[in-house]
DNA sequence: TTCACATTAGAATAAACATTCCACTTCCGC
DNA sequence: GCGGAAGTGGAATGTTTATTCTAATGTGAA
């Protein structure tokens, strides 16, 4: 990752051309060293007015630091506004706008797996794990249930679980046996559920009968507004950036191992299986 | 730090209101909730073209919530992204402050996941998965095999191959029948198998089974010297990085979903179902 | 003091933009 | 099926906003 932004060099640019500036625009880069978010999102005459100049004035900074127009010149504030977690957001940007899909295919699943990464991070809330983990620290047993393309994610969250000792099951439908798997599910039980668009039928309607029978319900899914959030206790979300052309697993199953580890932790401490940093360890070398 | 901003409000009354909203405004409702950067940024017709929505319909949301246009809804979004900043701000001082890494859990598995990534694409070899692509789309059947950890990667490959028509069978080993599954595996076949370390046995023995019968193998694993390599006729290599402290499976993952895609598009081209585009932008909907 | 030239302000203009409107379609209750 | 209401897309509209232009003002050298 490069060391400094172009809003870092522009800053520069700005420090270092300003004595040559005549009267009115050093103003302006006084305004503008000191109110970047001003700058990313006032208009021309907004600032003009909180800088005590005329409109025009703006237009001529802009010009004398090299740029067109003042539009050009607020591009550079509006990316460092964003720029926390605009990196791979860019990248693909960029590939939309060149049209490059003779980019070899992997690299751009790479790109586009980030990406759901960085929204994953972004979107991410430590009190929903926290209160999902509680929920399968508390259950008597933990049930999976996933369909399709989502399947992957219950199967590894079988794996996950049962190496902590945790009863997990997974409700893998052999036999075409679903409805009579998720009667098993009772009060004490736990049901996570995974489903993306478009949402499977069966799995939302599981986690609807589950939630009424009394069990609790982990969701992990792309949006709150997911027909299976709604139906979960909890909801283990995301997110969804329209401009990712189409979705990994990168994402979800990234989700479902930090609640394998965080149930993981949970019981090291609980239980006292030795120190508080031993089960960690073991948890953290095969997870 | 306050208990909730007006975006959190905003955010929230959009995931309540979204049942009742109409078809085109949900989507909108959907793009809000996960492109919230953009909504604050983007203009009416850039929002309108990345939800795939006309114009008009972005307004109608905003009233839709109560807002007389979409100027007022976007406040909301700008407000966000500049109290944000702040808190970031606040955020990369504390961390140069007490130089920790404790960092909540599910960041901590992003970066590695992201790590990986960057593995795979550096090690990613287009030849290597044009040669798997060829295997696949010459198999009479395609059967997947993986345990423990690495069975989301077949999983996942069973659904994904057999979306596109393909003849997958998962050796899930359901009943114990692990060797009798693999003695289907015929000379016109061909075995995918994952295997991470450290190494399950039963899959590299299966893999070597299948290769004297004259199978074609493709291995997923994490290094040309892993043994699942050693026996196969291409490896799809993910890369290992001894500074990772524990793997995820985004990158295999990642390595599957590139076989898959790269054999829809390849049975695009040669079967002919439509056009050069038509298969691919159906593979690319939902890969 | 005067000329030449850069600087400036504000009006004029052009471009971008949000919003409205209307014809058309879809969906729902009867 | 039928009628009405709700939803939808796209063109037309009016507003906001950036930019340009011009006349006026300040500035420094001779």
């Amino acid at each position: 990752m490069q060391g400094s932004t172009r809003y870092d060099e522009l800053a520069r640019a700005i420090t270092e051309s300003y004595p040559q500036l005549p009267n009115r625009l050093q103003g302006i880069a006084r305004f503008a060293l000191g109110n970047p978010d001003a700058m990313a999102l006032s208009t021309v005459a907004e600032i003009a007015r909180d800088a005590s100049v005329p409109p025009s004035a703006v237009i001529r900074f802009a010009n004398a630091l090299g740029y067109p127009g003042f539009t050009d010149l607020q591009r550079i504030y509006r990316e460092r506004l964003v720029a926390r977690s605009a990196t791979y957001r860019e990248r693909i940007e960029k590939m939309r706008r060149t049209g490059s899909d003779q980019d070899p295919l992997l690299p751009q699943i790479v790109t586009f797996a980030m990406r759901e990464l960085e929204m994953l991070r972004d979107h991410a809330s430590p009190r929903r794990l926290e209160e999902a983990t509680r929920l399968v620290t508390g259950a008597r047993a933990v049930y999976l249930l996933a369909q399709r393309r989502a399947f992957a994610v219950a199967a590894y969250l079988a794996y996950g679980l049962t190496q902590l000792d945790v009863k997990a099951f997974l409700l893998d439908s052999v036999g075409g046996m679903l409805s009579e798997q998720v009667n098993l599910v009772g009060r004490e039980d736990v049901l996570i559920a995974a489903s993306f668009r478009n949402y499977t039928e069966e799995v939302v309607n599981a986690a609807s009968v589950a939630r009424r029978k009394g069990a609790g319900v982990i969701a992990i899914t792309d949006a709150q507004v997911s027909p299976l959030a709604r139906v979960a206790s909890v909801t283990l979300e995301i997110g969804d950036d329209a401009t990712v052309p189409f979705r990994t697993l990168a994402a979800p199953l990234c989700a479902a191992q930090a609640l394998v580890m965080s149930v993981g932790y949970a019981l090291g401490d609980k239980q006292g299986r030795g120190t508080r940093k031993t089960p960690a360890r073991k948890v953290r070398a095969r997870p």
